[in-house]
DNA sequence: CGTCTAATTGAAGCTGATCAACGGCAGTGG
DNA sequence: CCACTGCCGTTGATCAGCTTCAATTAGACG
């Protein structure tokens, strides 16, 4: 829990106690675009994704949440409600801190108000990343960044994708049938292998990066 | 001073001592990327580009501050390099406030934070938005909410854009050429009229608005 | 009044979306 | 254990929206 992480053992403790958990399968909607929001959602396990929808019916994936990652703190100040779906991946538990009670917190340990500003940049950073490089660049070089920061994360050079296609697609701003095509493409050039469904071999990482 | 409206007078104007002030003409640059982040900047007045560019030179428009806004907040914790650029797109007045005085003022004014964590979930929300537009929509259908915004902000259907046609453009994920082609479009279905230069009159909102 | 940048307009080309059909894998139920 | 049924992923063909390049005009500012 990178939120409490300042925190004595016995502090965490008390948190444990106002916290409520939820159980979800896969493919469960944890919340949707509208829902009153007025918890702070942490994932304890499992695999979370948020997304928009677009008045086309389009899908915009946002953030992938795993295990100590949360979400919903946009209003734990003002009352507003989700501009966002959050579907779970896979069996899921979420821990759920109610509005007025992690104000309390807030309150009286102003360490997590810190790392929630941190957080909070973050992600503006990476989101504005994101912006410009979906508006100023090739789908394949996005593909390409993808490839690169997700091999980065997992320290090797072959790694699963932790996405369905489909759901990389969206969050590249592209469509399945393009991934596919440009994954077979970077393939032909010899500067990534397709071992399993979804498992990825670099060959070549340099040429990734100039992409 | 939105971030410091919660203050007193006499608090403030410690602030105001606090303070450090520059004068930038149209054009100068404010930072750049890779400059080490080390200030909190406050527009006082005038309005500000900030922006990043892509490898490929290409420019994204992330944010327009004019007065009261402020940036350089996300690394007020950690040091960190600024990745995006601003440039004065007026004569413009900044404050800036350096991390250790601002981090002081955080402490002994927690109700700071809270500005700060208001105004970061905003601009979460509003980037979060964006980057789902930029990457569902049609150019057509983003410059048409953008006039329907804009309009709302001055209150009025018929407005001078803030911007040039050039930075509306980065700042829609398109190019300038795109932009005047759509405008003519839409003048001549009757939906809107180009007065002067950059002067735009909405003659049908609710046209607008399901586009 | 002259210069420089911004904005417009036209023509051409390309990237990527869309539609449709097929193959494959996984989970379900008999 | 096998067959059935969806969904996911792939591949092909077509098409449109947008970018790009180039040339011209308009506008801003000293």
């Amino acid at each position: 829990m990178p939120l409490f992480s300042q925190l004595t053992e016995s502090e965490q403790a008390t948190i444990e106690s106002i916290v409520h958990r939820h159980h979800y399968q896969a493919g469960e909607t944890i919340f949707a675009a509208g829902d009153p929001m007025d918890a702070l959602m942490i994932v304890a396990s499992g695999q979370v994704k948020v997304f928009q929808l677009a008045a086309n019916g389009k899908e915009q994936l946002l953030y992938l949440l795993t295990t100590g990652d949360f979400d919903g703190e946009t209003a734990l100040f003002s009352q507003a409600n989700h501009n966002s779906f959050a579907q779970a991946l896979m069996p899921t538990q979420i821990c759920q801190i109610n509005r007025p009670e992690f104000q309390r917190l807030m309150q009286k340990y102003p360490t997590i108000s810190l790392n929630l500003l941190n957080e909070f940049g973050k992600r503006l950073t990476d989101l504005e990343k994101r912006t410009t490089k979906t508006a100023t660049t090739s789908v394949e070089s996005r593909l390409a960044d993808y490839l690169v920061e997700t091999a980065a994360q997992f320290e090797s050079q072959n790694f699963k994708l932790p996405l369905k296609k489909k759901d990389l697609a969206t969050y590249l701003g592209t469509t399945p049938e393009t991934i596919s095509r440009k994954l077979a493409e970077l393939e032909q050039r010899g500067i990534i292998t397709q071992t399993g469904s979804k498992q990825i071999q670099i060959n070549d990482e340099s040429a990734l990066e100039l992409l």
